[in-house]
DNA sequence: GTTTTTTTAAACCGATTGGTTTATTTTTGT
DNA sequence: ACAAAAATAAACCAATCGGTTTAAAAAAAC
């Protein structure tokens, strides 16, 4: 990795969390160019876009840090009901100590980029489709394997999981404790 | 009401949609001036407390707005069951023709103000603990009257309740439709 | 019709916003 | 040591930010 994909890893690294927390009309450059310490120069440098690049580049980066750490717990186990059950683990014992700082970068980006950055909030849709059908084929696995019963539509299971987990993880947080999950 | 009464609910009227939209940092009083039609220092005279003192007032007017809406339904139903079912299709139904535009003003509030206006936050979290004890104190209703299996905890049960409502929401207004529910 | 209330328009404040370009310096790879 | 790549610091831009005050005008209440 040359000094400047480093430099550019790590101004995602630092803002994927700012615009995590904070959102996207939240975060300023100034509070990049602080976080990150690199110069405003650099800042468009690596991103001739400007705010908004490094805005799409963060979220990218955040929903693919926390799907490394999903797939850590979730890759060893072969059953498909414990499986999607150690997902909702995950996030249970997350809810507080998110992979990246303020939560599910999901639910962060969308609520704050719906109806005022397109680009952002289609890539979210983007995101939640790609999840529906990860967890839609474990579905399918696992009727294949006489795990599941048959008849399930893993799409709209699929679909009740992610809305049973985004639910929870929002009131969760709310109240401060996990008894929504 | 005086003018000055009208004047000032006018002015949350149409913040309390700006504000659900677009968050409060996304929100300018710019946008207010030219949304409302009044002036910077009209603004200033009704809300001395600036930019937060009116995102504060809408927020507790569009969860009013809700509340009402929700109510009118609910309302005349006796069955406790029923009338939980009611809530639920309420919102199912206005997933995208929410009462206040933008959708749920707790879900929105609270996650474009958490960490970064803890006065927001503080608000929100008040709303969905009268929430709670709200449906808490049907669900006891109803275990009263034998419409509900007694053992069933209201608190939890109603946690679970917004829980699902929320996720439900979040996952169906990013899908485009109800599925989720 | 006069007094009070309400609203406006405008000016002003200091600060910050995102964006752009430049010359210079530092660092890197060879 | 040298050439190429990378990063900095600084200046600059026009625009907007939230906030504050004032005199004048408009509207309402009596």
């Amino acid at each position: 990795m040359t000094k400047a994909e480093k430099t550019k890893k790590h101004i995602i690294e630092v803002s994927s969390s700012l615009f995590n927390q904070k959102g996207f009309s939240g975060t300023s450059l100034s509070d990049i160019i602080q976080a990150s310490g690199v110069s405003k120069g650099g800042l468009y440098g690596h991103f001739r876009g400007g705010k908004l690049e490094i805005a799409k580049a963060s979220f990218s980066y955040a929903v693919e840090i926390v799907y490394g750490e999903v797939g850590k717990r979730t890759r060893i186990i072969q059953h498909a009901v414990d499986k999607l059950k150690a997902v909702i683990y995950f996030y249970r014992e997350h809810i507080f100590d998110s992979p990246v700082r303020g939560g599910c970068p999901i639910q962060n980006t969308y609520v704050q980029s719906i109806g005022v950055q397109p680009e952002l909030e289609a890539m979210v849709k983007e995101v939640l489709l790609d999840w529906q059908s990860r967890i839609a084929y474990t579905i399918q696995k696992g009727i294949d394997r006489s795990q599941i019963r048959s008849g399930i539509n893993g799409e709209d299971m699929a679909i009740r999981m992610i809305s049973y987990i985004q639910g929870a993880l929002l009131v969760s947080k709310a109240m401060g404790d996990a008894k929504a999950f």
